[in-house]
Parts: C-alpha cells; sequence; structure tokens
DNA sequence: CTAGAGTGTTACAGCTGTGTGACAGCCCGG
DNA sequence: CCGGGCTGTCACACAGCTGTAACACTCTAG
C-alpha cells in the first residue's frame, strides 16, 4: 500500500509502458510523458511524488528539465531520478551536480528500477510543514502527532486529527463540505457531504465544551475554524 | 579541506594507487587494505568516514565483508561505496541490499569517483553521541552496549537494540515505518514495512509491562518512543 | 405558523491498520 | 556438520476507524 504517484518522462512508449508495469505490480501510480513540456504540466497538476526523467528528450532536455524543476519552489522538493541511456560519466556527474536524487543506467531490470526508486523515496524528506500550532490552549503538534486541550492530550482519529490540522492551518475562513472534502480527504475520493458533518460532530466531542466552540457551523456555507465566538 | 579518511579496500595495488592519487588530490586522507581481514583491522584501528570496497576480493568477498560491516554496531554507520567490475544488476541490487551507499562500476573515472563519495559523504548522518541514555528506569548504554530495565539486564536482539537506540535519541516524535527502516536499517535495503511491526513487538515484549508503554501507536502514522502516556 | 431545507446526533456494518504467533532461511559458533 | 539465535515474511485475529443511513432537531422563507 505505498499509493505514491510515479510519473514517467520518456520518449519512448515502449519504455514507459515497461516502467508502467513493473511499477504498477509494485502498487505506484504511474503518470506518463512524452516531452518536457507536457511533463512539467503534470508536475504542476498532480503533483507527483517522484519523477522518472529521461536524459534525453525531444526538444528540452531532460537535465533541462531537471534543472528547471530544482529551482522552483513549489517543485524542488519533489526528487528525481535520471534515466540515462548512455554509460558517459559525464551525464551523470552533470546529473548529480543538478540535484538528481539517483541514475540509473539503460538497460535495468525492473527490479532494480523498483528498489532504488524506494530508496531515493524513503530518503525524502516529507514536506509538510512541522511547526506546532497552539490556539487559545489547544495545541497541535504535527512533530509528536499530539493534541492537547489545556495541557489534556486528546485521542481523535486520524480523520479528525487531519481535520483539525487543516482548520488550526487555515483559521477564520468557511470552507464548504466539498472543499474540505478536497483538502482533508484527498481529492479523488468519492464520499457523501454529510460525512463530513459526521467527523466535525466527532472532532467537537473530542475538543470537549473548553474547545468545541473553535469550529462554528455557517449555515448554507459550511464550517469555520475561528476564535471568535460566533 | 575535508580531511576525511578514506579506506580502499581492493585486491589491485594498480587500482588503489589510482584511487589514492585522486583522492589525495581532493584533499582526502587514504588508508588502504588488498583483503577482508586487514581492511577489517583498519577499520576497527582508524574509523574511516567512508569505504570504498571492492566487489570482488581473494578470500572473503567484498559484499561479505561489507554485510558484517553494517552489522556491527561499531561499524554500522560507516557509508560504503562498492566497487564492481562487472555490470551484472544483481550485485547492484545485493549491494544495495546489504546497505551500500552506493556502487560505481569499473571502469570508473577520478572525477566520477570523487563526486560520488562526496555525495556519499553528504547524506551520511554524523556519528551520533556514544552517551548513556535513561529514561524512567530504562537505561541503554552504547559503550557496553547494553539495555536495563531497573537494573535488570534485557536480552535484545542487535535490531531491537539499534531501534530502542533511535528512539531513546528521538524521543517524542512519531516516526513512519518507512522513516525507521530508513534510519534503524539502513537507507538501502529493501525489506516490508510490516517488518518494522514485527520488530516493534519483539522490543515492547522485551521491555516487559514496566516499560513497554514507552513505544507507542500512532494509528495511520507510524511509531513514537514517549514517556507521556499515549 | 408551517413546511422544507439544513444540520446535529446516533447506530452500525464493513474495512483498514495493527498485534501476534509461527516458520523457514541465514549466519555463526561449536 | 549440526544447533541456536536472529531475521524477514506470512496468515490470522482483532480493535478502531470510516462512511452511510436514519432520525431528531433547528432555522428560515413565505
Amino acid at each position: 500500500m505505498s499509493g505514491k504517484t510515479v510519473l514517467i518522462v520518456d520518449d519512448e512508449p515502449a519504455i514507459r509502458e515497461m516502467i508502467v508495469v513493473a511499477l504498477e505490480m509494485a502498487d505506484y501510480e504511474c503518470l506518463e510523458a512524452s516531452d518536457a513540456p507536457e511533463a512539467h504540466a503534470l508536475i504542476v497538476d498532480r503533483q507527483p511524488d517522484i519523477i522518472l526523467l529521461d536524459w534525453m528528450l525531444p526538444g528540452t532536455s531532460g537535465i533541462e528539465l531537471a534543472r528547471r524543476l530544482k529551482k522552483e519552489e513549489t517543485t524542488s522538493d519533489i526528487p528525481i531520478i535520471m534515466l540515462t541511456a548512455k554509460v558517459e560519466e559525464d551525464n551523470k556527474i552533470r546529473g548529480l551536480e543538478i540535484g538528481a536524487d539517483d541514475y540509473i543506467t539503460k538497460p535495468f531490470s525492473p527490479r532494480e528500477l523498483v528498489a532504488r526508486l524506494k530508496a531515493v523515496l524513503r530518503r525524502a524528506t516529507p514536506p509538510g510543514i512541522d511547526d506546532p500550532i497552539e490556539v487559545d490552549g489547544l495545541a497541535l503538534d504535527p512533530a509528536s502527532h499530539r493534541v492537547t486541550s489545556n495541557e489534556r492530550p486528546l485521542n481523535i482519529g486520524p480523520t479528525e486529527y487531519r481535520l483539525l490540522q487543516f482548520f488550526m492551518t487555515h483559521q477564520e475562513r468557511v470552507y464548504t463540505r466539498s472543499q474540505l472534502l478536497d483538502q482533508v480527504w484527498g481529492g479523488n475520493v468519492y464520499v457523501e457531504e454529510r460525512t463530513v458533518d459526521v467527523h466535525i460532530r466527532r472532532l467537537r466531542k473530542a475538543l470537549g465544551e473548553h474547545h468545541d466552540y473553535l469550529i462554528q457551523t455557517v449555515r448554507g456555507a459550511g464550517y469555520r475554524f475561528s476564535t471568535q465566538p460566533a
């Protein structure tokens, strides 16, 4: 159950297909692109967890794309594995210098690919913000994954945790059920909107009377996290 | 001005010499060994910062030596770069599985060697402090490699020891199974995530009821070592 | 005031994630 | 060569979490 998304950038459909088969067997979700512009669009749109990037590409070369990705704020965290056909050492070095996290020389076996990919993914730092947040005695600490209400630890499930974290990092603004599903559940799930209500309820209950006022209902619109009483 | 010490293990004096010249030009201090026993002696004696290890060695093979080094407590932190003459992918994979931090296929250029070596050294964790740690009657002493629960010595395997040591030096923070594999098993191993569960279980069992509360499950996230009860 | 829409609350059946014991392979010492 | 300790994986059990439906309640338009 990795669920990680891999973007494969190569102009040879056959090679892409080979990789896709290998990765899907290892339970990764695959995206494909055959050139740099297409790749860039997919990266911005789908935010893959890792990129397999061919060194040689028509138009903008792979190494060019890599360099650009490493420069942009929103994409510089995504690890890149370079695929190089030739054994030219210069390429390897330039790839590493530019910021590729690993490179593989063709031909390679599916086993090797998956092993290297896993290794790189493990090494990558999860990009999330790790700063603790505190509001009126309600504290959430991402590092220890702990929530406390006036020093007393709260026992909440994963979904309630994510929901609360989202609210605490997005205070004073109303979110529709639909938006919350997108942000907290993740865009690609099909869930009833009323499900949000239930989790809101669970979260309120866990917060207790001291803090449940923080989560406010905005009739006809959605919910809001605010220190100002409604 | 790196001052880092590099141990070169290869049975070909010519190759060693070539490497030595390249590295000394880049300002590394070099040690040389031509077989596994000699290497082992030097490692224990001089504690190099990194090891360049030939895959093929007379007697004990390089891979054999690597495996042993990664198992021993005092040497498992030292990064290893495998040198392999053949392009057999199996070797690459086995090298990575065993815990080598990188591998280079011969022939390679001095430039490449230095680049890879720098990269590995960059991501290598500076060896932790060897001070004994004690938490609520649970004591771990790196010097004597011993763990005691309220004075009573605990009998735990190497992996459980490393796991506990990591936890005790990184308290109050959640680590995913993936991160634990990275930190405790070593970055390049290919192991099932559920394996972590099993070793957690073994560690908890060894700690006994007095101390197993220290290792807490965070559902959906990973594990945490904390003196605060969940 | 009243119907209807919107929201709160509860119960529950299914599912996912974790705990646990067993087991076969490996390595090392005898 | 054999035996014991470790390790990684699997299968199964189980607890906790999840999404949904159903019903109660509240608000608001008219």
